[in-house]
DNA sequence: CACATTGTGTACTGGTCAGTCAAGAAAAGG
DNA sequence: CCTTTTCTTGACTGACCAGTACACAATGTG
C-alpha cells in the first residue's frame, strides 16, 4: 500500500549507472544524479538511502547489463575458443575507442577508485571479476578437451592470465587510441592460450 | 631574488603524491594537501597554481620514484629474462597486498579515474605505460636473442601482452587478497613468454 | 637602508557538497 | 470519507569545496 512509485527502478539505475560511469563515484554529484534520473532529492534518498548505496546498486546494474552481455557472448557456442576470446577483446577495443566519453569498464573504474576499498564495492567488483574468470576458465577447459588448446597448463591459470590481460587492455585503452598496440595485446593473449 | 622558499620541492611533491595516491584526484581535498605537505594555501597555490597542476606534478613525481624503481629493476642484469619479469610481478603482488591502504599503482589509478581523460594527465600516464612497455620489450628482445625465449612472435607483441597482464594484475590486487589467484597470473604470463 | 621581488600565513569568497525535513499527494483499507 | 502508508517536491542545513586577497616576512640589489 501507500503511494506507488512514479519511476522505473531499472531506468533510474541505468541513469545513475551512466553518471557514475562518466564521472566516477567522487566526481558524481547528487544534483546531477537527481537531474539525470529525473528524481527529486527526497525520492532519490527515500528509495536508495545514500549516494554510496546508489553507487552499489548502479554497479550491480552494470553487472546485470554490460557484464551479462559479455558473459552471454562467451556462453554462446563458437567455432573456436580462440575465436571467441579474440572477439571478446576486439569487441571491447571497438567499444572503448568508439566511446567519446572514454568511460571504459565501470567495474575496473570502481576497483581502482579510492572508494573501491569499501568492503561492499570491493565485493561487488570481485564478483564481476570472478564471473568473467569463470567464464574464461570454462572456455579454456572446453578448448583443452577438444584439442584446440595445449593441455600443459592448468585451465584456471590460463584463464586468470587472459583475464588480467583483458583488464590491462581496458586500462591501456583509457589513455591510448593506438589500435595496433591494443590489437597486439589481443594477438599475444590469444597466442598464449 | 625575492624570499627563498622554505620547503623542499620533492618533499612537498612526495607528500602530495601520497595524498592523491590514497584518495584519488577527486577525493583529495586542498585542505588535506596543505596539511600533509605542510604548506599554507597561499604557498601551495603560489607554487603550483591549482590542484590539477599539483596532481600532474605528483604523477610525474610518481614516475620519477616508484616508476623509475621498477624500470631500474628491469634494467639490472638478471640471470634469466623470465626470472626478471616474474620478479617484477611478484614484487607488486607483495607490495600491493602488504599495503593496508590498497593504493595500488598511481598511474593506473590516474588512468581509470574520470579526470584521467584530461589531455595532460592522459599523456603523463601514457608515458609511464610506454616506458614500461619499452623496458619489457627490450628484455624480450634480449631473451629471444639469447635463445631463452621463443622467437615465433614479435617482441613488441609479447611485451604488450605481458604489460597488459601486469596492469590487470594490479587491478585484480585491488579487490582480492587471494595470493594464489595473483600468482596464477604471474605463472601464466611468464609461461607465455 | 630603501626597494623590488618573491614566499608565507590566514581570513575570506561564492559555490557546491551530501543529506534532511516537513508539507502535501496518491494510493489501499476501513 | 477518514486513516495509514508510502512517495514526491523543494526549500533548507551546515560543512566543505577550490581558489583568492592581502598583509606581512624574508631575501638580493643599489
Amino acid at each position: 500500500m501507500g503511494r506507488p512509485r512514479q519511476f522505473s527502478d531499472t531506468a533510474v539505475l541505468d541513469a545513475a549507472m551512466t553518471v557514475f560511469w562518466e564521472r566516477g563515484y567522487e566526481g558524481a554529484s547528487t544534483q546531477e544524479l537527481c537531474e539525470r534520473t529525473g528524481l527529486g532529492r527526497g525520492s532519490l534518498y527515500n528509495a536508495y538511502g545514500s549516494k554510496h548505496r546508489l553507487y552499489e546498486q548502479a554497479i550491480q546494474r552494470y553487472a546485470a547489463t554490460a557484464g551479462a552481455r559479455q558473459l552471454q557472448m562467451l556462453a554462446e557456442p563458437a567455432a573456436t575458443v580462440k575465436g571467441a576470446l579474440r572477439e571478446l577483446m576486439i569487441g571491447v577495443i571497438d567499444a572503448d575507442l568508439a566511446d567519446p566519453g572514454r568511460r571504459g569498464c565501470l567495474a575496473l573504474n570502481a576497483a581502482t577508485e579510492a572508494c573501491g576499498r569499501t568492503a561492499t564495492v570491493a565485493a561487488l567488483v570481485r564478483r564481476q571479476f570472478d564471473d568473467l574468470e569463470q567464464a574464461i576458465c570454462h572456455l579454456v577447459t572446453v578448448g583443452q578437451r577438444t584439442g584446440e588448446l595445449r593441455t600443459d597448463r592448468p585451465p584456471m591459470q590460463v584463464a586468470r592470465t587472459f583475464q588480467s590481460a583483458y583488464y590491462g587492455l581496458r586500462a591501456l585503452a583509457k589513455v591510448t587510441a593506438d589500435r595496433q598496440a591494443l590489437l597486439d595485446v589481443v594477438e599475444g593473449a590469444v597466442a598464449a592460450l
